[in-house]
RNA sequence: GCGCCCAUGGCCCAAUGGAUAGGGCAUCUGGCUUCGGACCAGAGGGUUGCAGGUUCGAGUCCUGCUGGGCGCGCCA
């Protein structure tokens, strides 16, 4: 189907190019049809191209159908309707060919390769406390975008920025530190903006049991081994930890002030050292060293992105929280004085959870829901699935008291169970390895329904990998789920004769390659039985 | 005060300025002596917060208003 799709793409735009040279092509020229009479790919350029000209649009419509056929013959059928949109079918013999290729290849058949090097940086929650369930939405989206990525062909490294360094650092430290004394009976006042959670009374009990000689290298370390477990509870994985602390140490920070300093961006006034980002775009200039000779948490993020450029990634990606929206600009203007190019660098928003409480979240004031709380609640696989079902940019509802229900309700059992359906067909057929011969035999129209719906894998994935939206790939799954269960219900395929009956097993098995594919993707393991 | 985001059936959300505003939950009605009923088929439910404007066409764009969320540190 990416192959029709390219060549079907590469036409229209040859089409506009010659026919229509005025007209701005924006991608992608054609999507995936909204319904099935309206054919596998549609098109609405006329109407863009019409209102642009000043023309009837089914008549722009008419003469870009005329050349379509010339440049593809194969394709017999293409259809204009109401009010100019252009539709394809593709005839049975292509889908046929796909569907050849699915069974041999399996889930390489939608794999690419695009070969970029990518840095992507996410969750990288100040090490203050446990993860709460917003640093999951981060981790889980963080996550499977790398995988996207890394299914297209690129390599992907997964980063943790760990803040262990500054205010709120001292802050939970001496938290930990009075709590420790309250233990002991001694005399204790919590710091104004201490941590409250109950938490710092454990890590308190244990630094009580260890006795370690310096309490801020012994809480950071225990802590981020939580954070680590948490992270993993849920099936994400980082491959890097970069500590901010060390990069202040090993003199990066300094290192990124005089580079700076160098190109003559920055200026002294008001007894601190500024950085003169609104040459860049910039709202305000930027404090690089504050008036007390300290950096300030952007310096460090200057000198981090500093050394991700040295890493040679062709690409960056940040996730970072809507708090960090008005950061964006900042370090965006850092990246261009820094020498690099500015589109390199992706800063991804991921909205926070909302939840239905009065209360806010706080990770401070002890008020924030633990992620450990979801996943030993519902599982690491539904929690994913939930954390994906919508944009980046969208708000997330989040009633931690249904969360039951999330594990009951949740749409991925919906996906898991036509998984499982097919497992079950294939064992009570007693067949382990299908032949791949049998599929011209496939002639019903319900048989090409679901067949042109797995297919579509692949368009659908383009779509993820662009956006960089992991919700296209749920909408898609529990498409195709509700497309199996629907000829699942209409069809028989154990008791049709040989030839029909092996090629729905054929079908059945693309069917699951996809869904499984795509579940992989999404870092869920698919069920064989539920 | 300045800036950003949101408002769509009872609830949660879709809809690059384009096809009859879609789907899930909930409600109601049907469907297993047959490959898994965690499923399928169907029904009801909408003046897209309010008022104007732009055009062949507006949930989408512009202006004003109402109601909600968030950001505006030499914090991290």
């Amino acid at each position: 189907m990416r192959d029709l799709y390219q060549k079907v793409s590469c036409s229209l735009g040859d089409i506009l190019n010659t026919e229509y040279p005025d007209f701005e092509i924006s991608l992608p020229l054609w999507e995936i049809s909204s319904k099935e009479e309206f054919g596998d790919f549609s098109t609405m350029v006329a109407l863009k191209v019409a209102s642009k000209i000043k023309e009837d649009p089914l008549e722009v419509a008419a003469k870009i159908k005329e050349k379509l056929k010339k440049k593809l013959p194969e394709i017999d059928n293409i259809g204009i309707l109401k009010p100019g949109f252009i539709n394809l079918f593709f005839p049975k013999e292509h889908l046929i060919s796909s569907f050849n290729k699915l069974l041999r290849e399996r889930e390489e058949y939608f794999a690419s390769k695009k070969e970029k090097n990518v840095l992507i940086e996410f969750v990288s929650a100040n090490p203050t406390g446990p993860l709460s369930i917003a640093h999951g939405r981060q981790a889980v989206v963080g996550d499977v975008i790398a995988n996207i990525l890394e299914f297209s062909g690129n390599k992907v490294t997964r980063e943790y920025y760990v803040n262990d360094e500054g205010r709120q650092i001292d802050l939970l430290v001496e938290s930990v530190g009075e709590r420790v004394k309250e233990i002991e009976g001694k005399n204790f006042s919590l710091p104004p903006d201490g941590y409250l959670g109950e938490y710092v009374k454990i890590i308190a009990q244990e630094v009580i049991k260890q006795k370690p000689k310096d309490l801020k290298s012994f809480v950071i370390p225990f802590i981020l081994s939580w954070i680590d477990r948490d992270l993993r509870d849920l099936g994400v994985k980082f491959d890097t930890w970069e500590s901010q602390k060390e990069l202040i140490d090993n003199g990066k920070v300094e290192e990124a002030v005089d580079f700076l300093k160098k190109k003559r961006l920055t200026e002294e006034k008001e007894g601190a050292l500024w950085f003169l980002s609104t040459r860049f775009g910039d709202d305000k200039d930027r404090v690089l060293i504050k008036k007390d000779e300290n950096y300030t948490y952007f310096s460090s993020d200057v000198a981090y992105h500093k050394y991700k450029m040295e890493r040679k990634f062709n690409k960056l990606i940040n996730l970072w929280g809507p708090d960090h929206h008005g950061y964006i600009k900042r370090v965006k203007a850092a990246v261009k004085a820094l020498g690099f190019k500015e589109e390199v660098l992706e800063i991804i928003i991921v909205q926070l959870v909302a939840i239905k409480t009065k209360q806010r979240m706080s990770r401070r004031k002890g008020t924030a829901i633990p992620l450990y709380d979801l996943v030993k609640e519902v599982g690491a696989d539904a929690a994913r699935f939930y954390y994906l079902m919508r944009k980046n940019s969208s708000h997330l509802e989040f009633d931690i008291d249904k969360a039951k229900e999330i594990s009951f309700e949740n749409p991925l059992y919906y996906v898991q169970y036509a998984h499982a359906r097919i497992c079950s067909v294939f064992k009570k057929a007693g067949v382990n390895n299908i032949q791949l011969t049998h599929t011209k035999f496939l002639k019903d129209e319900k048989e090409f329904l679901l067949l042109r719906k797995i297919l579509q894998l692949s368009c659908c994935l383009d779509k993820a990998y662009n956006t960089l939206e992991p919700v296209f790939l749920i909408e898609y799954l529990k498409n195709v789920a509700a497309c199996f269960h629907k000829f699942y219900e209409e069809r028989r395929i154990l008791d049709e004769e040989a030839n029909v009956r092996l090629a729905r097993l054929n079908l059945l098995e693309a069917t699951r390659i996809v869904l499984a594919c795509g579940l992989n993707i999404l870092g869920i393991k698919p069920m064989e039985k539920m």
